[in-house]
RNA sequence: UCCCCCUUAGCUCAGUUGGUUAGAGCGGUUGACUGUUAAUCAAUAGGUCCUUGGUUCGAGCCCAAGAGGGGGAGCCA
């Protein structure tokens, strides 16, 4: 490893070897984003990170090196003459390295500053016959196959800093805000939250459970002594901190069973739940907006580096689509376009009506019939937010059958303050409503839907002492990756994704 | 869960009406060359054609079942 073995033929060659050991065991690893943009330019560094590029030539060969601090590489040249053949041939794509040097200015094009190396340790071989990495195109398929080694690709590490930022940003909204972050439980008792199939959590013997005497399991052997189930959302208990605190929000992991296999679904995901006192549904879709526009603007300030390089990419993508499939605005222009707009504000009953008068309508374009009181299907949704109203838009009011028990009945008995966010190309990003505060009339509605009041008896409560108007609503943490990375497919902005068939890793 | 498509070299793919030694690009290796930018040039290695069964003189190609992956739908965030 010391390479200047073969020079070390006189005094001052020995004391130049002294003085690389010192500097090598006292200058301190510098991360690249901090080397890249410093003035340390002269001064004796360290860095450390893995091999994206070698380049090698017969005096000078250049390495690109990236420590995942940015999707930029610090440039390492070294002399031919100062390390030994063997090293530099094990510095290969993969490899990890420590290079100890001088940073300079660049003498090449291309980037500002390099490292001339004086001293560089092999950390971790990566043998090029096998490591699957090459410096070439791999398709975002295969890469989830090596879920493990993905985030070293610039695609995906610039996925994961931007999915940390918007993590960050949206505990900064909300703290700046005067909200409380509220870990609300993983592990669930109730079965009646109502939105889907839900992962059983238990400690019993799967083939030999205990039984009742009908021949059912008798979940009171259990760990919980009941039958207890992954969270499908926080929100019952966010009411509680609502009820209490005034003003709360959630952010944790969140598990659905259903055997969806689709670019915007997994079985596990993280979501986002606020829940506030006092607030009626425009209090509610005043925040949503407010909430969504600043966590974008926060990537936008904040990540500019690797945006411009998903930017690029999802340009690219399009090239390969037909015309009538491409985005006119390209990523970043989406976001700005987001932030500087005003979202579309209508109701359900409206937005029927504009389906109705519309030309796949008139022309039986759509596949599902359009009538007051469905659903709306994807095909509606981005006929609305695509072609007609082209920004997002927050449809309210829905028909209270096909909402949830808990969503505030209005005064015309038909609809429900219900109100979603609808965003292009993802659908769905926001489902929330005001919540039903009269004691009386959750009840009817439990009972009309068929949710067990027993199960529920701790929420009813906060209907029987100090009710209070109140609002939240649920936004899919991935689905606004999916936003502000441009990426189509969800599995691609979770490091690693869970969906039906496929938990590796 | 439903519909459609795909599975051939490490990766991305081509492979004619079923016909003899299965191809390309990238990547790897070797060499040349160069303050290079996912360098360039040359040579070279690399295959259980997803699996099982069937049809046929003969299957990468046709048929059936299974496995894996993708796109769309539903469910939803």
């Amino acid at each position: 490893m010391f390479i200047l073995s073969s020079n070390f033929n006189n005094l001052s060659h020995f004391y130049w070897l002294v003085n690389l050991l010192k500097l090598i065991e006292t200058v301190k690893r510098s991360k690249i984003k901090y080397l890249l943009q410093s003035d340390l330019v002269d001064n004796q560094v360290n860095a450390k990170g893995w091999v994206r590029t070698k380049r090698e030539g017969k005096n000078v060969t250049f390495i690109a090196l990236n420590d995942g601090s940015t999707i930029k590489n610090i440039q390492i040249v070294v002399d031919m003459e100062k390390l030994p053949e063997a090293t530099i041939k094990d510095i290969n794509t993969g490899a990890c390295i420590s290079v100890n040097g001088v940073l300079v200015k660049s003498q090449g094009k291309g980037q500002s500053v390099e490292l001339i190396a004086e001293h560089i340790e092999i950390l971790g071989l990566a043998d090029p016959e096998v490591y699957p990495l090459q410096p070439k195109k791999h398709s975002l398929e295969f890469l989830r196959e090596i879920a493990h080694l993905r985030p070293r690709t610039n695609t995906i590490s610039a996925i994961m800093r931007i999915r940390h930022n918007l993590a960050f940003a949206i505990h900064k909204f909300f703290n700046d805000k005067g909200f409380f972050y509220m870990h609300t439980p993983i592990v669930t008792g109730s079965d009646a939250e109502g939105a889907g199939e839900m992962f059983r959590v238990s400690t019993l013997d799967p083939k030999t459970p205990p039984l009742n005497e009908d021949g059912s399991v008798n979940y009171k052997e259990d760990f919980f002594g009941k039958e207890t189930n992954l969270t499908v959302s926080g929100q019952l208990e966010a009411e509680v901190g609502a009820m209490s605190l005034g003003e709360v929000y959630t952010f944790g992991p969140t598990f659905r069973a259903e055997n969806s296999n689709t670019s915007r679904h997994l079985a596990e995901f993280w979501m986002i739940e606020p829940e506030m006192a006092f607030y009626d549904l425009n209090d509610n879709m005043d925040l949503a907006e407010e909430f969504v526009k600043s966590i974008i603007s926060y990537i936008l300030d904040n990540c500019m580096d690797d945006l411009e390089f998903l930017d690029k990419r999802a340009a690219d993508e399009e090239k390969n689509k037909p015309q009538n499939e491409r985005n006119e605005l390209g990523l970043i222009e989406r976001m700005k376009f987001v932030v500087e707009n005003e979202f579309e504000r209508l109701e359900y009953t409206e937005a029927i009506q504009v389906l109705l008068n519309s030309k796949p309508h008139k022309k039986k374009k759509f596949k599902f019939p359009v009538e007051w009181g469905i659903d709306l299907q994807s095909e509606h949704e981005r006929y609305l937010v695509e072609k007609h109203y082209k920004k997002p838009v927050i449809l309210t009011n829905y028909p209270k059958d096909i909402k949830a028990f808990y969503m505030k009945q209005n005064p015309d008995g038909k609809t429900v303050g219900a109100m979603d966010i609808l965003f292009p190309g993802i659908g769905e990003i926001i489902g929330g409503s005001q919540r039903e505060e009269n004691l009386e009339k959750l009840k009817t509605r439990m009972e009309e839907m068929d949710v067990p009041e027993s199960e529920l008896w701790w929420y009813l409560e906060l209907r029987k002492f100090g009710t209070a108007p109140h609002s939240g609503f649920g936004l899919g943490f991935e689905r606004m990756m999916l936003f502000v990375t441009g990426m189509g497919n969800i599995r691609d902005v979770i490091p690693f994704p869970r969906t039906p068939q496929n938990a590796e890793f």
